[in-house]
DNA sequence: AATGCTTTTATGTATGCACATAATAATCTG
DNA sequence: CAGATTATTATGTGCATACATAAAAGCATT
């Protein structure tokens, strides 16, 4: 009953998971509060603090002021995804990346995407659409539209050797971002340009970025067929 | 150039990420050290630390020690889902949820599903197939393998009522898990239960869930099309 | 040049203390 | 008794200090 010792708070940490995995507190339930514990574990209340906040954090705890801390009724799984740049991506797969530069325009965007970006109807952008390749294989194809106004160097970038992916990241500045993840059928179009057959589920991705009130760029990605992204909980 | 006062860890964090991505500190390039930091900020270095370990679990700085803290090099957008029970995710949207079963049986599974979840080819397990629907419209198909030697109760359970999504998170507990997604397309069964066109593209959700060595359960959720999970970065 | 030892240094963390803040509980008031 | 006011309380945070630890850098030795 009485602890050995819990001298840091990542073994506070594992034991008050530990009494939660275990049942011994149960979903729902209130906990000891932070002194409370501090005296039964031997250590200072900033130590057990610390603990229970990287618990928080984790999703496994819900704290208040005033009200105490409770265990989660319903353990939210956090699933965190790391969405790198896509030839670090491939290179850590020990797979040879290319790239190829498919279209590059500058043109009024389909209305749908003014209004997603928020910008007038008319302005024209900057649009590029790549295929990123594994081993020479089409792994996914990107279609990009940039807003100039924010992005000023992007004007003179050919992105026929550099990707946009990669030239934006160290560029362009952005303050926000949305990020949404789908699944559509190939058209004709990507069907053809990711070497796969028309009406393929593709794995998407849209992203949106924002530098303020600017939007700065709105991508999509479509993966190749039988594309997986995956992560621990 | 002084700073007016940055008094609490927030406003460190901030002005940090601020600098980070007006590209003031370039990716790639050191930040100065914690002390040096407080002396700018005018505040204790404990300070200062709290708000650099912030932004280094958000994936935005990489500290070492000794070797000091830079920012990192290709920034990695770290998105963060949180995978809700399926009735709470419709009903605060708004919409009315019911559950209906499908099937429920003891039987072998294939054995891509037994070799994932690490059990002898022969092991019959329980096998629920339910549908999620939203104001009665199909939302989220759910198949899913339950392993009745690490989960005793569920032998005795019709998962009639109670979606075994659910009943899982309430008996079941588990230490780790993994979570993968991906898109497919519509079979002929899943189309039928969705009510959508067959070969049309769904979004997929692949969990394996473990206590210590066992796995627990391994569940496919296909998502009616048009599906999207989204998140901010 | 390669190896092993020592020093230096930036981050990591524990602690006691003080005070801030949010939210509940208790109390007062019309 | 409803509604406003005040007290109480658990978490949230800041700070000074001390020491721990990882890892780079320097140094010496082979």
């Amino acid at each position: 009953m009485n602890s050995p010792a819990f001298r840091d708070w990542q073994s506070v940490h594992d034991e008050v998971l530990r009494r939660i995995r275990t049942r011994m507190w149960q979903p729902g339930q209130m906990i000891p509060n932070e002194a409370e514990l501090a005296v039964e574990f031997g250590c200072a209340r900033t130590t057990v603090n610390r603990a229970l906040r990287s618990l928080a954090d984790a999703g496994w705890l819900d704290r208040r002021r005033k009200a105490g801390t409770r265990v989660v009724a319903q353990p939210i799984a956090k699933a965190t995804l790391s969405i790198a740049v896509i030839r670090h991506e491939i290179e850590e797969r020990g797979q040879k990346y290319s790239y190829q530069r498919v279209t590059r325009t500058l043109s009024v965007p389909p209305l749908g995407v003014s209004a997603a970006m928020r910008v007038p109807a008319e302005t024209r952008m900057l649009y590029v659409r790549a295929l990123h390749l594994a081993d020479d294989t089409p792994y996914a194809l990107e279609s990009r539209w940039i807003n100039p106004q924010v992005v000023p160097g992007a004007q003179d970038e050919p992105f026929q050797k550099v990707s946009a992916n990669e030239w934006l990241l160290r560029h362009a500045p952005y303050t926000d971002g949305e990020i949404a993840f789908s699944a559509m059928n190939a058209g004709a179009d990507e069907a053809h340009l990711l070497v796969c057959a028309e009406g393929a589920a593709l794995f998407a991705i849209d992203r949106l970025t924002w530098d303020g009130d600017a939007s700065v760029t709105k991508v999509r990605l479509l993966f190749a067929p039988g594309h997986q992204m995956r992560t621990v909980l």
